[in-house]
DNA sequence: CGTACGATTGAGGTCAATCAATCACAGTGG
DNA sequence: CCACTGTGATTGATTGACCTCAATCGTACG
C-alpha cells in the first residue's frame, strides 16, 4: 500500500479496488522551497497527496497582502476545496522540501462511481474540511492572540501526533509572519505571545523548533473562557 | 418544476431525472420561529432545501455563549457539513416561519449514482460552501468592524438579488447579536456602525428593515485598503 | 565578512470590548 | 386604557488588547 496516512485511503477499500486507486495516482514529484503546486485562477485538474514537506494556501485579495488560509500537512489532500470549480481558489506553496502525488480528478471520479466504499471517503475528506474551515471560523471570531496561538500550536500537534510524529517537539515550516496571517494577527503579536507563553513554561522556541512542555495548561488557554465576550 | 432556485437543480438535468429527483423530496414541512432544524451532535440524515423563510445554524462550545456560524435564505441547502459525518455540526433554528424540503442523503446519494449531472451539481455546491467558508475566513481575520459589516450587508444584498428579491431594501431577519456573533463582534458595535453608516448616508436601518442607499460606497468601506495591517 | 531576511523587543496609539444606562416596542394583565 | 414586564436596540464612557512604527538582533548564505 503506497499511502498509509492518506486520509482517501482510511477504510474499506478491497484489495483491487486498491490497485487501481494505485493505478491512477502519479509517481510523486519534487517541490523545492516557495515553489508553487497550484496557482489561484489557473484550471483545477487535480488534487494532490503531500507525501512529504508541508505546504501553505494563501489567496490574494485586491488591496490587501496575501492571506495564509491553510497548512497542508504530510498525507494531506490539497485541492479538495477546487472541487466542482473551474479554477484554483488559491495558491499552493511549498514551505519546504517536498513531494506530491498527483490525483487527476477526472479519473477520480470515475472511479468512484463503481466504489462507494471510495465515494464514502471522499465525502468524508470533504466534509473534514469543511469542518476544519468551521472550526478556524470560530477561532478567528473573538479569540483573543493567546487563544488562537494555543489552538494552533495544540492543532499541529495532534496533527503530528495523528501521523505518528512526536506531538511535543516539531518543526514550524512557516515563518511567523505565515502564522501571523494564519491567525489574524501581526507578526510581532506571534513573537511576544510565543516569548510568554515560553517564560510561563508551557513550551520552549529556539526558532523553528518548538517543544511543549505543558500540553495541559495551553488547553486551558485555548478554551480559557475568554476574557473577551464572555458569556 | 418544483424548485427553480435549489442550487442542486441549476444546470443540465434531464427531464426524467428531474422527475426521479422530485420524488425522493418530501413534501415541505412547516417551523416556526425559534425551532430547530438540526441539533447539534444528533445523527445526520437529510439535507434540507429551505423554501421561505430564514435559519440561522449556531455551534455551541464548552465556556462560550454559542456562535452563529452560517445565515440560510431561501434556496440554500442546510446540512452540506455533515455529508460525511455521522452527526451534526451544529444547531440550525428558524428565524422566523419557514418551510423546508427534506432530501433524506440515502436517497440522494443513490441517485446520484447515475446522475453524472446531478453529482456535478453536488460537488458544486460543497464547493461553493466550501468558499462561502473560506471568503468568510478571509473576512473574520484582521478586518475592521466597518469592512465585516459592509461585506455582510453586500453579501446578504447579492443574495437576495439573485433570488429575485430587491437588493437594496431587504428585511434582516437576524437579530444585532446574531449579526455580531456571526461577524465576531459584540452587538454594541454592529449598532454603532450601523448607525455610522446611516449617518453618512449609505444606508438606512429601521429596526430590522434595511435600505442601502449606495452601493457603490458600501463597497469601497467593504475593500477598504484596511487602515489596519496595511499591506 | 557583509548583506539580507526573519525574529525579537520596545514605545505609543487606536479600535473595539466592556460596563452601564436608557430607550423602544410588544405582549400581558389589571 | 394603561401600567407592567421583558426583550432587543441604542448610546455613552472607559479600558485594554493588539496594531503600528521603529530599532536591534541573530542566523543563514553568498
Amino acid at each position: 500500500m503506497l499511502f498509509p496516512a492518506c486520509p482517501l485511503l482510511a477504510l474499506g477499500l478491497e484489495f483491487d479496488a486498491l490497485a487501481t486507486f494505485d493505478a491512477i495516482l502519479q509517481r510523486p514529484r519534487p517541490l523545492k522551497r516557495g515553489q508553487a503546486l497550484m496557482r489561484q485562477g489557473e484550471p483545477f485538474e487535480s488534487l494532490f497527496v503531500v507525501r512529504s514537506g508541508s505546504f501553505k494556501q494563501t489567496v490574494a485579495e485586491p488591496g490587501r497582502r496575501d492571506q495564509v488560509t491553510h497548512f497542508y500537512l504530510p498525507g494531506e489532500v490539497v485541492g479538495l476545496d477546487d472541487i466542482g470549480e473551474a479554477s484554483c481558489f488559491g495558491n499552493v506553496v511549498a514551505l519546504e522540501s517536498a513531494f506530491v502525488c498527483e490525483l487527476p480528478f477526472p479519473h477520480l471520479e470515475g472511479l468512484v462511481e463503481g466504489l462507494p466504499a471510495l465515494r464514502g471517503e471522499l465525502y468524508r475528506c470533504l466534509s473534514r474540511e469543511m469542518r476544519r474551515d468551521q472550526r478556524m471560523l470560530c477561532l478567528l471570531s473573538g479569540r483573543t492572540a493567546d487563544q488562537r496561538l494555543a489552538s494552533f500550536l495544540l492543532g499541529l500537534s495532534e496533527r503530528f501526533r495523528s501521523r505518528g510524529c512526536s506531538p511535543y517537539r516539531f518543526h514550524l515550516s512557516m515563518s511567523r509572519s505565515d502564522i501571523a496571517s494564519y491567525l489574524g494577527l501581526v507578526l510581532e503579536t506571534v513573537s511576544r505571545t510565543l516569548a510568554r507563553f515560553q517564560q510561563q513554561g508551557m513550551l520552549s522556541v529556539s526558532g523553528r523548533e518548538l517543544a511543549i512542555h505543558d500540553h495541559e495548561a495551553l488547553g486551558a488557554v485555548a478554551l480559557a473562557s475568554a476574557p473577551m465576550m464572555t458569556a
